[in-house]
DNA sequence: CTTCTGACA
DNA sequence: TGTCAGTA
């Protein structure tokens, strides 16, 4: 654990400040929460105390959301750490060998492609067509 | 004054 | 998502 690991880690900053850092509204920044996207900590009066981590997360999140990726979406690409251990992978084993080769390839590709034109210009992909993807 | 949760003319 | 309410 480098030192740096732990200052990115440490809890911080309340939502006003990382409101007009990621231009995300308070709303925003709790429904992401709520979805698991970022688990910012709290302090003993129940206020949010996001870390650098938290708020780097925020910024990808909201680059996706302008690039019109949904919930659904932005779950598969950030992927969401979970469940230490259960079921849930059979359930994916069992899409996968139920799944045609070029579905899964085709994922694949949009999530490169996003990525990549994540941090430059905006692309032509919209949540209707692009929902598609994410089941 | 700022943030939190829950709810919806 | 915005926004209003009633708190802490």
């Amino acid at each position: 654990m480098s030192e740096d690991s732990v200052r990115r880690s440490m809890p911080l900053f309340p939502m006003g400040i990382v409101q007009s850092l990621t231009d995300l509204s308070a709303r925003q920044i709790r429904y992401y929460e709520q979805h698991k996207l970022v688990e910012p900590a709290r302090s003993e009066g129940n206020r949010r105390l996001f870390s650098f981590n938290d708020v780097d997360r925020l910024l990808e999140i909201k680059s996706l959301i302008e690039k019109g990726v949904n919930m659904a979406g932005i779950k598969e690409m950030l992927k969401v750490e979970e469940k230490p251990a259960n079921d849930a992978y059979d359930e994916k084993r069992v899409e996968e060998v139920h799944n045609e080769l070029s579905e899964k390839e085709l994922r694949r590709m949009l999530q490169q492609e996003l990525f990549t034109a994540g941090s430059h210009g905006k692309l032509g992909i919209r949540q209707g067509e692009l929902s598609r993807f994410f089941h």
